[in-house]
DNA sequence: ATGATTGCAAATAATTTGCAACCAC
DNA sequence: GTGGTTGCAAATTATTTGCAATCAT
C-alpha cells in the first residue's frame, strides 16, 4: 500500500478528509475513513465489491452496504467521483485532478490518463451551440486496446470479467 | 414517429439493416428489424425498459428478454452503441455518426452534441503519451444543467427517476 | 442526548439464462 | 431440415432499504 505521504493532490490527507466530511454534514466514522482510504491508494477504478473486498484485507469488518452507501455519498459530496465506462458495476475515482480514461475492450481495465494541458484537452462546447445546456464539467473516456492484451495473442487475451463486459 | 426517409446517415435504412445483420450473423427477424427501427428512431437515447415499451405502443408483443438481447447483440455487432453516463440502467444510441453527450445532473436526459468538426473536437491522445495502449475511439460526455432545469426554480425542477440518479 | 451511521437481512432493480416452441435461411 | 431466435419464467447480479443497536458530536 502506497504511503499516504505521496500524495500529490489526488487524494485528501487525515485532516482535508476530516474538514471535507465536516463541511459535507458527514461524520468522520471509522468505516467512512477505511473506505475512503482504500479507494484514494485505488488506482483500478474499483466497484463498491472490490472495495469492500480491500477494505475486508485491511481491518475491520466493514459491511457491503456500508461500502455501497459511502461511496454513494461521496460522490454526491464531490469527494470522489463515479467513472461510467459500461459495464454493470458502477466504479469510483478519488482522483479529483483533471484527467481522463483509458478503457480497454479487451481486459475491461480503467487507467488513468492525464493530457499535456494546453494541446491534448477538449474545449469545453462553446455555449453558442447548446441553446442553454450550462456545461459544468467533463467525463472523456478513450476506448482501445491496452499493451498487454495486444501483445497476447488473441486466445491467450484475459477474458472480460462478465461483469467486465458490456462497453 | 419520424419518417425513415429523413434519415441522413445516422441510420440504417432496411437494406442497411439487412446487410448489417448479414454482416454479422445475425437473421432478419421481425422483432429485431422492430427493436432497431425503434432504437433508431429514439433521439433520448432509451434504455431497453424503454425500448421495450414503444415497441409494445407500436405493435407486437416483443418479450424484454429479447429486447435486450438485441440491444446487446447490436452493441457487440458495432450497429448501435451503448451509453455509458452513469445511471442504473444502460442506454443506447444508433447513431454511429461521431458526436458526443450532453447530460443534465438535474433530471437525467442525454442528448447529443456534434461539435464542429476542426474547433471543438478533442484530439486524440498522443501515442507516445500512452505506452502502448491503442486508441480506436472516444466516448465524451459533458454534464450540466439543461436549459429546461435551469429555468425552473429548485423546487420546481423535475426530479429524477431514481433509476436516472447516479452521476 | 441527539442524530447520523452501521450491520444485517430482506427487498428491489436490472439483466441474464435455460429450455421448448418457432422462424429464417 | 438446421441452427438461430423468441417468450416465458426462474436465476443472477448489483444495489438499496428498514430497523434496532451503536457511535460521533
Amino acid at each position: 500500500m502506497k504511503n499516504l505521504s505521496q500524495n500529490q493532490g489526488l487524494w485528501l490527507d487525515e485532516a482535508a478528509f476530516g474538514q471535507a466530511c465536516r463541511k459535507a454534514g458527514l461524520a468522520d466514522t471509522t468505516q467512512r475513513r477505511l473506505i475512503y482510504r482504500v479507494l484514494a491508494e485505488s488506482f483500478d477504478h474499483p466497484t463498491a465489491e472490490t472495495v469492500h473486498k480491500r477494505v475486508g484485507e485491511r481491518l475491520s469488518r466493514v459491511s457491503l452496504a456500508t461500502v455501497y452507501r459511502n461511496l454513494k455519498a461521496f460522490a454526491d459530496s464531490g469527494m470522489a467521483d463515479e467513472v461510467a465506462v459500461g459495464g454493470y458495476s458502477a466504479r469510483y475515482d478519488a482522483n479529483k485532478l483533471p484527467h481522463q480514461h483509458l478503457v480497454c475492450r479487451s481486459c475491461g481495465q480503467v487507467r488513468d490518463y492525464t493530457p499535456d494541458p494546453d494541446s491534448d484537452s477538449p474545449r469545453a462546447p462553446a455555449s453558442s451551440a447548446l441553446d442553454g445546456f450550462e456545461v459544468d464539467s467533463a467525463k472523456i473516456n478513450w476506448f482501445g486496446i491496452c499493451a498487454e492484451c495486444a501483445a497476447a495473442r488473441p486466445s491467450e487475451r484475459k477474458e472480460l470479467d462478465d461483469k467486465e463486459r458490456r462497453h
